[in-house]
DNA sequence: TAGGTTGTGCGAAACGTTTCGACTACCGTA
DNA sequence: TACGGTAGTCGAAACGTTTCGCACAACCTA
């Protein structure tokens, strides 16, 4: 591996002349540095990263930061990751995976003093974020995909949850619906501090009052079973609801099942929204489900980009919200004029 | 960040001799290290990995390079990239997250003329490998997740095809099926030289033959609607199959669609299983299928402790093959006694 | 012609490690 | 008593950059 010394033997001039013409950090005299630049395209010569971050303090890796394997991760968590490092990539900068486990203070602590990152990305964000407060009091940049309760003056990348629920209420109440009901993450899975659990359960309460259309809300299965009971005694309890918006994949598996157990079919007996899930997903189910889908690539680019930028020199928060897509399928249509009871089985 | 002067200055001694005792690469006296191990807690000293690496040529960072976002991932390549960073990690490395574009090998010349990276992991390896090659003569270590057609004495972990397909094949044989049919991936996504598109196709077809049952394949649906219609065909030319082995999750959902439109039902007139694809996928059918769930995390993590043992010292190549795992689910069943054509739609 | 300004280029220090030859006690042995 | 060996420690060089003060020439201005 040619080194700049070996770049300046063979261009003649001193190993100084030779970095600051590759940088142009100062003025070289145009003769000497198309002799230096031909001299390092000869040899091959690349900048050594270690060599120039202990100089610089600057090594232009970031840390993408995360949960260990909980339960594995879906194909939105995959996006933050590929977002991010397609983003860092594209700014010059090169993107670490990094799973946390136990204790994600200490790892935090021993990975920033390592001197390897510049910054942090931050996913999986809970409202209360004790590695966000811990990455602020140490000083360390960083940037959230999500965000904390009270993000102050930290960037971030989230979801724009109140326009997600706009768009999906705005979607069944132009097909007609004027009864929504809403099944939120279960609360098992995602305790009480996971935003997105929360921020669509307030958005779509909020939205759904906006657009005057009633609203059924309270419900979180996070399993097929769990999903069968809850459309169950919802329909027990709200028979006139004729559209439904289901977080949780699994969840939406129990719902088709139950509706399909009724003798009713999608869309004709029920409007079914998948919230926050991958289209990729909505199409494995029958019919397709129309879908409001994440911007995961988005947000880990954005995530990244902004890190980049606060890196570089510093501005303003920057503080993005991007809704879903909604992706129409084929489970929605305008409800049914005449009522749906007699289809029932026996 | 204290640096190991910091330390020795503290500890009364000399830098060396603090390298020396926090290393244990010399002998050093047990008072004086244990003077220098109090001195360095209370600073709070960390090594600095980029020093480190300049001076030892090891930086203990891997790379894992991916095709960048063909068409987006799956949860089996977020596993690969999530099992390989937690193998990492256990053994002391980092993980750098790396999409390749238009010209792999130029980036991966550039990737590691930087220095950053002691060694490479590559995914997504195509039977005739340009990066493999390139790396072999590049003379950069490296592993393989999948492998080239002779993987000679290049580290690689990779699906156990033929023992996958033998689970496959005794799973529908010993329900009482005797006739067993095969969906390929497509051969447009992927091209001829995806291994295992090809490994699968020919050790389902040679595990049917040591097994005495019947076999069909030549389909290749790669979407919900090539599935149905190759289901059609399938059906057309042989009527007496009674399993479906699919690689491919959407036409999957094409061949269920296709079996309801005939008024059969799974598993009941026929035997569905899903190659290659997550649990988590076959979740989302209804019923829930029967699944060859490739070991993603696993696969990842063996490929990264290959390549750090390689890094470390040189034994003889590890090539490891691990079969997927057969998730029953409500999709298998033996065969029916009496004909189905009569449940067939007017 | 003296003094300042500009345009170029050089050399040395610094970043935080690891490594290795050299030095000092000290001990055992001849 | 002199001599080789060893355990413990030190100092300096090296890894490949960036940065910065300084030197030198050429040129312009007064």
């Amino acid at each position: 591996m040619p080194s700049l010394r070996d770049v300046a033997e063979r261009a003649q001039v001193a190993i100084s002349t030779v970095s600051a013409a590759l940088n142009g950090t100062r003025p070289v005299a145009a003769g000497t540095k198309r002799r230096i630049e031909q001299a390092a395209a000869e040899l091959g010569y690349r900048p050594n990263l270690l060599a120039r971050g202990l100089q610089s303090k600057r090594t232009r890796i970031l840390a993408l930061l995360y949960p260990a394997p909980r339960s594995g991760f879906g194909l939105t968590e995959m996006q933050f990751a590929t977002g991010a490092a397609e983003a860092a990539r594209e700014l010059g900068h090169h993107l670490l995976l990094s799973p946390e486990h136990a204790d994600p203070i200490e790892e935090l602590r021993h990975l920033t003093g390592l001197g390897l990152v510049d910054g942090v990305l931050l996913m999986e964000v809970g409202l209360d974020d004790e590695r966000a407060a811990f990455l602020t009091a140490a000083g360390v940049p960083f940037s959230m995909i999500g965000r904390t309760r009270d993000p102050g003056s930290i960037d971030y990348a989230d979801i724009d949850f109140a326009a997600t629920a706009r768009d999906a209420v705005a979607h069944v109440a132009a097909l007609g619906h004027r009864e929504l009901a809403f099944f939120n993450l279960s609360s098992g899975a995602y305790a009480d501090g996971y935003g997105p659990a929360v921020r669509a359960g307030e958005e779509f309460a909020a939205a759904a009052r906006a657009a005057g259309i009633g609203y059924v809300d309270g419900h979180r299965p996070g399993s097929a079973e769990e999903g069968r009971e809850a459309f169950e005694r919802l329909m027990e309890a709200h028979p006139d609801v004729t559209a439904l918006a289901v977080m949780d994949d699994h969840a939406a598996v129990g719902v088709i099942a139950a509706v399909a157990a009724r003798g009713w079919r999608i869309p004709d007996d029920l409007t079914l929204l998948l919230v926050l899930s991958s289209a990729r997903v909505a199409e494995m189910f029958h019919p397709r489900l129309t879908t409001l889908e994440p911007p995961g690539t988005e947000l880990g680019r954005l995530g990244a980009r902004m890190l980049i930028d606060r890196l570089c020199g510093d501005g303003p928060p920057q503080q993005r919200l991007v809704p879903c897509r909604l992706v129409a399928g084929d489970s929605s249509a305008p409800p049914r004029t005449t009522g749906r009871e007699g289809r029932r089985r026996a």
